[in-house]
DNA sequence: AGAGCCAGTTAACGATCATTAACACCCTTG
DNA sequence: CAAGGGTGTTAATGATCGTTAACTGGCTCT
């Protein structure tokens, strides 16, 4: 074990190589897309110049499938465990929301490139994020149809897809500060989940 | 004049080439990003292969600028049109709201280019599009804000983004039909609006 | 001290791709 | 019928860019 400082807690070692490149692509990605974006380029912005990025990465599409994988286990994980921790299905559905705002704020870049570079995925990893972004979309809609029983499935998983899009808008938006921003996006998204009509009996 | 069905009204003449084209590069844009598209494969999906392209278009960045600056102007312009003719604020951003949805249903390949592809444009398309992009918010947000009075113009900007954003998942939802996902969104987008607080005094 | 791996470097290769050149064919218009 | 513009075609050009090759220096471990 290495000798850490004793305050640190064993989270957050010291940032690796292969994660300083990832964060270094996501922001170039997210600004200019995938294919916009030269190996020089993602190079410069770490410091060193155009191949030295092989001796951490197999190619290029790597790097994207890497970080693709990444956050799509990562969002998935989250959700997972804030509905299993919550009493209420009220609570379960307000708690992804949450998680899910933090996530964006937290990782705008990430969520940038997750929304317009999918495609550019090899084909196994293609298959592999939109399996994860299946399951984590299917936590959403257990938890909106136990929140709001008598919802059919279908409208709850296109009111899935609306609320995501709603948080997802931050990158593009002139960002007031987190905290108000958090609970500007919390609220607007529990008042466009409370808006659906309890279903004709 | 040409010789048209007597029962055709003037509006919709037959689609000329160069919207043939736009509409095809707009599918292809939208799947496959505009870097990850070829100038052979825009001709392929209209029939005629690769250069005959530059018959119509100056570029392939000039194809990507009509087509932006086409669907900014068509929005900023609905937009107008919309609130110019509402009676009372509320009716205004109801207005406003069925505008973008029913937008973004009939037109969502221009909406996923538009949101992913703005930042491979030229500069001066660039610049163009953006201010046709600021001045739509800028509809919503004084209609907002005439609708909700009391609240503050950064909070409106950062609710107008969230609610674009909303509306405009539409690409990656598994739809509805039509009419459904209509009155789905616009209850969703105006919950998300109403939910805003009235601020504290 | 020396062997060897880790992480760089620059230069060359090969593919892809937008754009242009050179040429052919209607279809009108005089 | 001749001329010409509009619309295609295929072949060549030139730039960009991901990837590999060949080579170098430092750190560690014995």
């Amino acid at each position: 074990m290495t000798h850490n400082a004793a305050e640190d807690p064993p989270t957050e070692p010291p940032p690796t190589r292969r994660e300083q490149i990832l964060a270094a692509a996501a922001e170039l990605f997210a600004r200019y897309g995938f294919h916009g974006v030269g190996i020089d380029d993602i190079g410069a912005a770490v410091g060193v110049s155009g191949p030295a990025l092989y001796r951490h990465f197999r190619s290029k599409d790597a790097m994207l499938g890497e970080m693709l994988t990444g956050i799509s286990e990562k969002l998935l994980h989250g959700g997972n465990a804030r509905t299993a921790g919550a009493g209420t299905p009220e609570h379960a559905l307000e708690s992804l929301v949450h998680w899910h705002v933090e996530f964006a704020l937290t990782n705008s870049a990430l969520i940038t490139v997750h929304l317009r570079d999918l495609d550019s995925l090899s084909e196994p990893d293609r298959h592999r994020v939109r399996e994860l972004q299946r399951r984590y979309v299917e936590v959403w809609v257990r938890a909106l149809l136990d929140a709001r029983p008598g919802l059919d499935e279908p409208t709850a998983r296109a009111a899935t897809h609306a609320v995501l899009g709603l948080i997802n808008s931050t990158p593009y938006s002139a960002r007031l500060d987190t905290t108000a921003m958090t609970t500007l996006l919390h609220r607007m998204a529990m008042g466009a989940l409370d808006s659906e009509p309890t279903p004709r009996h």
